[in-house]
DNA sequence: AGCACGCCGACT
DNA sequence: GTCGGCGTGCTC
């Protein structure tokens, strides 16, 4: 027997399968989809099991033997590696790559620098006889035996923090044993409360969809309308039906929210799988879903590849979020992926929005995927009131940030002690600081991008590669006191904010206020308790979040979203603006939106200011029929990208011309231009776009560039398909 | 990726 | 005569 294995090694030279003979002990317990560890040339790796072959043809190489199966309970099954494959597939990445994609860190298929302890290791007494005996023989050994005293006591002890001499030599002598604890990291209690009545509305949204049938629904409701009750509905009889279930939420911070809501229903039957879960908390949840020990599985973007057998349902809460698109490779979107799964355990798909994506729009609108409506808050709930402000007549009045329409009511919440979100997306202080005298402007070395200021630190930040520099008091190019500061970011209105009212407690929740573990949790904790007026934050602010004395939401400066030169600008904007309006008055308060803009005409804050999705989303197709952009067409971004910039440009224009060649006519080719950043991490990086409707040459084409350039030395391809920006 | 091999210049 | 720098090639 033989088997076919792909290797540990990410690169594009090993992309392919190695065959070794399965030796005789592990005839019976080779499976496909295990890890094994095999020899490699003068080495030994590790590698995953992709074919069992009774026979192979002698190919004149000398055939080596597996060494060992590295875990008999982690398999692969049958829907999990034709899902890799897909996505090496669908992405141009290596199989290896895909697989590891799927798997967390600690059972990835690769050599750990660490090996994370899995288990606790729990220490008990073996021979009870034996230890009166060996304190009397070693009376001196004064930590051996203050050790065994606790441990008559204790009966069990954790290993961890205790002596490895006292533990080695106490083996030795047969007193105590070890035995890893198999006990799970995270544990929610088992707690099934009632799950709430559905309004009529609801639950005819509830009943209007198909168990074991393969479609894809695209859930609209505005906010507010009670998606994640149906959700919950939804799950909660998949589970009558023997079932299992994948929901995906955008960001981690959501997570959290939704969790609560979904532990509350169905306890113990819930894993959680989300990036800032600790390797050990990763791994057992990973454990327990692959056990079959739980039956709804909750996550972010890599959730979906969550090893759940006997699927029933996935769902996709808030499916235009761009973070269910990875933007490192693979590049993959969770609903690509989703829909895969679907297909091939045969059950719904279901896509949730309150502004879905134009693609999945476009893609209901042509009955590919079915459009379930909720047009209703529930309960008395009113979609807020919207007023914009013209910021250019702010100005005249030598109003810079805060309007005087947005200054009053601000200070009417706070004398009624209702609160306050104001949204503003940008973090730090100043997004740039040029010196008056010479024009210097702080640029990142490696980034062709200007440094943003972080006061707290004095630090100016690249906020893509994540330089930190130490701000001067003087320009250092020509030395005088002549730096200004330009671009309002959150840290500066905080300031702003702490000194136009006297005493109001402002808490602030962007990136750098919630790096460290738990603080996204305790900031929301703490705001829905009142403990701060005012809630001041980057688009953190705008996501699900339920806040019951919200009566006030501000935005300050919804163009900056707006300016970003890429095609899917407006409809960001549109969906983040809808977001964050969203977040006033949802339960008894009605609520009112404040939109600061110096772009007032412009149809996206008009329609979001009406809270008109539909006009938005015909107007904006026009636009993307016109330009040929998504939904109307495909697009492909190919960035050629090297450390040498003649060469690199070089190699894209060949690109380009290979291109012209090899795809059919009615393709469009742009480019190569710079990219949008040209220089990151000291790299250059030349853009090609395709934009295509049909064509059946494009993929193979492709494929054969990618091998033609596994030999190039100046430079690489990055090929996303269907990219968020461009 | 990681390692061996081999070619070439520098140095006891 | 040998040590070590790195360019090249191979991995079932």
């Amino acid at each position: 027997m033989f088997a076919k294995v792909i290797v540990e090694y990410p690169i594009k030279t090993l992309n392919k399968t190695f065959i070794y003979k399965i030796p005789e002990n592990l005839i019976n317990i080779l499976k496909v989809g295990m890890k094994v560890y095999v020899p490699f040339n003068v080495s030994e790796i590790f590698g995953i099991v992709i074919k069992i072959l009774s026979q192979v043809e002698d190919e004149g190489y000398e055939i080596k033997e597996i060494i060992r199966v590295v875990d008999e309970e982690l398999v692969l099954n049958d829907e999990l590696l034709k899902l890799g494959k897909f996505l090496a597939d669908s992405t141009f990445c290596n199989l290896i790559t895909a697989y590891q994609t799927m798997l967390p860190s600690s059972l990835k298929i690769k050599k750990q620098k660490k090996n994370y302890q899995l288990f606790d290791e729990i220490i008990s007494i073996k021979n009870l006889d034996k230890i009166s005996e060996y304190c009397n023989k070693y009376p001196r050994r004064k930590k051996h035996i203050e050790f065994l005293e606790r441990l008559k006591n204790e009966k069990e002890i954790l290993k961890k923090g205790i002596l490895k001499t006292v533990i080695e030599s106490l083996i030795k002598e047969d007193i105590i044993k070890i035995k890893k604890e198999n006990k799970y990291r995270i544990n929610i209690e088992n707690k099934h409360n009632k799950i709430n009545e559905l309004t009529p509305l609801q639950n005819k949204v509830y009943e209007s969809i198909e168990y074991n049938k393969y479609d894809t629904y695209l859930l609209y409701g505005i906010t507010g309308s009670g998606k994640t009750e149906i959700y919950i509905k939804w799950v909660e009889n998949c589970i009558k039906l023997g079932k299992r279930a994948i929901v995906l939420v955008p960001e981690i911070g959501l997570t959290t929210q939704i969790a609560l809501r979904f532990y509350n229903a169905f306890g113990s039957d819930v894993a959680i799988l989300h990036s800032s879960l600790s390797i050990g908390e990763k791994y057992d949840e990973y454990l327990k879903i692959m056990r079959g020990e739980v039956k709804v599985v909750i996550g972010t973007r890599s959730a979906i590849f969550a090893p759940v057998s006997n699927l029933g349902i996935i769902i996709i809460d808030e499916e235009d979020s761009y973070s269910y698109k990875q933007d490192s490779t693979p590049k993959y979107h969770a609903r690509d992926m989703a829909i895969f799964r679907g297909k091939y355990n045969n059950i719904p798909v279901i896509l949730g929005s309150a502004t879905p994506s134009l693609e999945s729009k476009a893609r209901a609108d042509k009955n590919v995927y079915k459009l379930l409506r909720l047009n209703q808050r529930v309960g008395n709930g009113k979609l807020p009131e919207v007023t914009i402000v013209d910021m250019n007549e702010e100005i005249k009045k030598r109003n810079f940030i805060i309007s005087d329409i947005l200054k009053e009511k601000i200070q009417n919440r706070l004398d009624k002690k209702e609160q306050i979100i104001i949204f503003l997306n940008r973090r730090g202080f100043s997004t740039f600081i040029t010196c008056s005298n010479c024009g210097y402007t702080y640029k990142c070395p490696n980034c062709d991008i200007t440094l943003t200021y972080h006061k707290s630190t004095n630090n100016l930040i690249c906020h893509y590669c994540g330089e930190q520099i130490k701000k001067d008091d003087k320009c250092p190019k020509c030395l005088e006191n002549s730096l200004n500061y330009y671009g309002l970011g959150t840290e500066k209105l905080e300031e702003v904010l702490k000194n136009m009212y006297k005493g109001i407690k402002i808490i602030r929740m962007d990136q750098d206020t919630t790096r460290n573990k738990g603080m996204h949790e305790k900031i929301i904790k703490e705001f829905k308790e009142h403990k701060y007026d005012l809630l001041l934050g980057t688009q953190m602010v705008s996501k699900g979040l339920d806040f019951s004395n919200v009566s006030l939401v501000g935005v300050i400066n919804a163009d900056t979203s707006l300016n970003i030169p890429d095609f899917r600008s407006s409809e960001n904007t549109f969906s983040l603006l809808c977001q964050v309006a969203g977040r006033a008055g949802r339960a008894n308060i009605t609520g009112e939106v404040i939109i600061q803009t110096y772009n007032p005409d412009n149809y996206v804050i008009r329609y979001v200011s009406k809270n008109n999705y539909d006009d938005f989303y015909k107007t904006e197709m026009l636009f993307r029929k016109k330009l040929k952009y998504p939904p109307y067409y495909y697009l492909i971004s190919i960035k050629v990208v090297g450390k040498d910039y003649n060469k690199t440009l070089e190699d894209a224009k060949k690109v380009k011309a290979y291109l012209s060649q090899n795809i059919e006519k009615e393709t469009i080719i742009l480019g190569p231009t710079t990219a949008a950043v040209l220089k990151f991490n000291n790299e250059y990086r030349m853009q090609i776009i395709i934009k295509y409707k049909f064509d059946k040459l494009l993929l193979n084409t492709l494929k054969e560039l990618d091998t033609i350039f596994i030999n190039n030395k100046n430079s690489y391809l990055d090929i996303d398909f269907n990219p968020m920006r461009i």
